[in-house]
DNA sequence: CTGTTAGCGCTTTCAT
DNA sequence: ATGAAAGCGCTAACAG
């Protein structure tokens, strides 16, 4: 259905039908409700969007986030959504869209992605030889990526991981003599499972790989045995998750003093399973965290702060071009609390 | 930059450009180096999003979701994550994009909405007289709404929510004699505050108001002037505003031995509040809530169990034509547990 | 393997 | 107040 089987229905020129539906005022009232009717009468769906803003060349007025992982993953990650709130609060001010594109590993999303009714793309974190990342860079739209990778092309918005995990893993790790991490999938597969001496720079998803990173550095400058170090890889950020590989590790009598974890939801866990166990924190085992979400504060767990609500919001306003990227990353800070008090 | 600036820039015809980019492998593949090559110096953004859907007549491959709330509130409202995350499996499966289109009550929102690029809406409950309905329905793209209102020209995805109200506070009021009501929002104003004798008619938003008037029912049922019963008006879907509401209520004295509440968020509110009373539950005061989430089998509550998942997944296969309307609601059943036994 | 032609549905510009 | 013409950027269909 078109303007023109609308005009021809109506017995009226097809600029009639345009102005009826983008400048009313410019039409008799007489003719107006008589396209109108007609234009109800044919089930007229309106002005094609694309060939109106291929006229108009005004763009698409959508930003397209770029999601790796499955749309439910997303949600269940409160901090996740935290990020996707702060592109939201820039996309209602501009009056743009923000349009999901929710890939699957699969070719089919160079092509959901290249045909995306998007102007601009937020990519969250994924591994370097993604396609989609690939399918982006194609398309030249402006992008930005969250988390990492770094990439040609490409603003990152994310903090600096590594130095992060190094102050967390001091501060957690100190006066211990077991070190442990609760770590991240390590890459798209999301095997779990206990792992020791792993190579940072063999690690696909890059904030995995940074932060693993900053712990190794922590326990280089504490003088500790990377290779001793258990490293708890999870599927998903869950404190389900987190606790239920903790309580097989510690139940198992494996010796750990002092665990870094990848996020509160992790470390959160990981609390409640060293509860079950009788292993009270902070004096058996102290635990740290990334993101100082709620239930950091009622647990009272030491933890990177960083506000993914910022960054989602500052992700936004340079794919809409309003901010210019600029080099400095996002702020942290490490929030000492209880959890990490070596007693 | 166009397909035809490059064309001219790389010495060949527009066909070959859009091959190069289309069908890579009906291009001899010096051809197609070059092509790149020019198309990546000029800052050839990839063909005309736009512009192709008009050609292709293929549509946009993305579904419109209409929120009147601001997405961070979505975003806050784990239930309301569960509709998106269903919406989002259905978009993932037919290779569409989610469009969120975030409303501001202003004008702009007919022009948002006009102008999106979407093929099909799905509009998340709102009020009859909202301008954004009226533009969705001006589009004439198939359109589906939650919750409500009923409105020709869409498809209604809903449980019978005066049924399930009646039902609930059947459950939880009988054997009692003073109960409550803690309310969702009655209108955009999202004024908060304790009524009496409210008539459900007056509600604008369709989900308070269906439920109101099923507890209108079965306090007629069971013989209760509804007058009496007070009616605690949240401003947000969240247990602590359940909480403060509910603590301040009954702190000040007001007899309430019963409680439904339109989510198992406010009811957890109202049971927290009702332990800080020292009010057991449900020895002194009985509580119920809608959703059957998580918190609510934490906490045993009685509960309208439904599933947002699957509606959200019903409304998108319904907008983009894979599955029939059809007339049925969607299912529900109440959920006796532990905070409605009247003992 | 590459090019030509035609036209998608719409709106801008310029008549009438 | 209404209409005719032109063309936005792209690709299907068909040459060559």
């Amino acid at each position: 259905m078109t303007l023109s089987e609308v005009a021809a229905a109506a017995g009226v020129s097809v600029m009639t039908v345009s102005y009826t539906f983008n400048n009313p005022g410019r039409v008799a009232e007489s003719t107006r409700l008589k396209v109108v009717e007609v234009a109800e009468r044919l089930g007229f769906r309106g002005p094609d969007a694309g060939a109106r803003q291929l006229r108009r060349r005004g763009g698409l007025r959508s930003l397209g986030l770029v999601l790796g992982e499955s749309l439910d993953y997303i949600f269940d990650d409160p901090e996740a959504t935290r990020f996707v709130a702060g592109i939201a609060r820039e996309c209602t001010r501009a009056g743009f869209g923000l349009t999901f594109l929710p890939t699957t590993g699969t070719a089919d999303d160079v092509e959901l992605i290249a045909s995306a009714a998007v102007d601009a793309f937020i990519v969250w974190t994924t591994t370097p030889d993604d396609v989609s990342l690939a399918a982006v860079r194609d398309s030249h739209r402006p992008a930005v990526i969250h988390g990492g990778p770094a990439a040609e092309g490409f603003t990152l918005v994310s903090i600096d991981n590594r130095s992060a995990a190094e102050a967390l893993a001091m501060e957690v790790w100190s006066g211990g003599s077991h070190p442990a991490v609760l770590c991240f999938p390590l890459d798209r597969s999301r095997d779990a499972g206990t792992h020791y001496g792993i190579d940072p720079q063999s690690v696909a998803f890059p904030v995995s790989r940074d932060r693993l990173a900053g712990c190794q550095d922590a326990a280089q400058a504490l003088g500790i045995d990377w290779q001793r170090i258990p490293i708890i890889v999870c599927a998903h950020n869950s404190a389900e998750e987190g606790r239920d590989r903790v309580t097989s590790l510690l139940g198992a009598g494996a010796p750990v003093d002092g665990i870094v974890s990848m996020s509160d939801q992790l470390a959160v866990g990981a609390m409640e399973a060293l509860k079950s166990l009788d292993l009270p924190v902070p004096q058996d085992v102290t635990v740290g965290g990334f993101d100082d979400s709620v239930p950091a504060r009622e647990w009272e767990l030491t933890t990177v702060h960083q506000s993914l609500l910022d960054q989602g919001a500052r992700a936004a306003r340079i794919a809409l071009g309003v901010e210019k990227p600029g080099s400095k990353q996002d702020e942290w800070r490490l929030i000492r609390r209880r959890s990490s008090f070596r007693l």
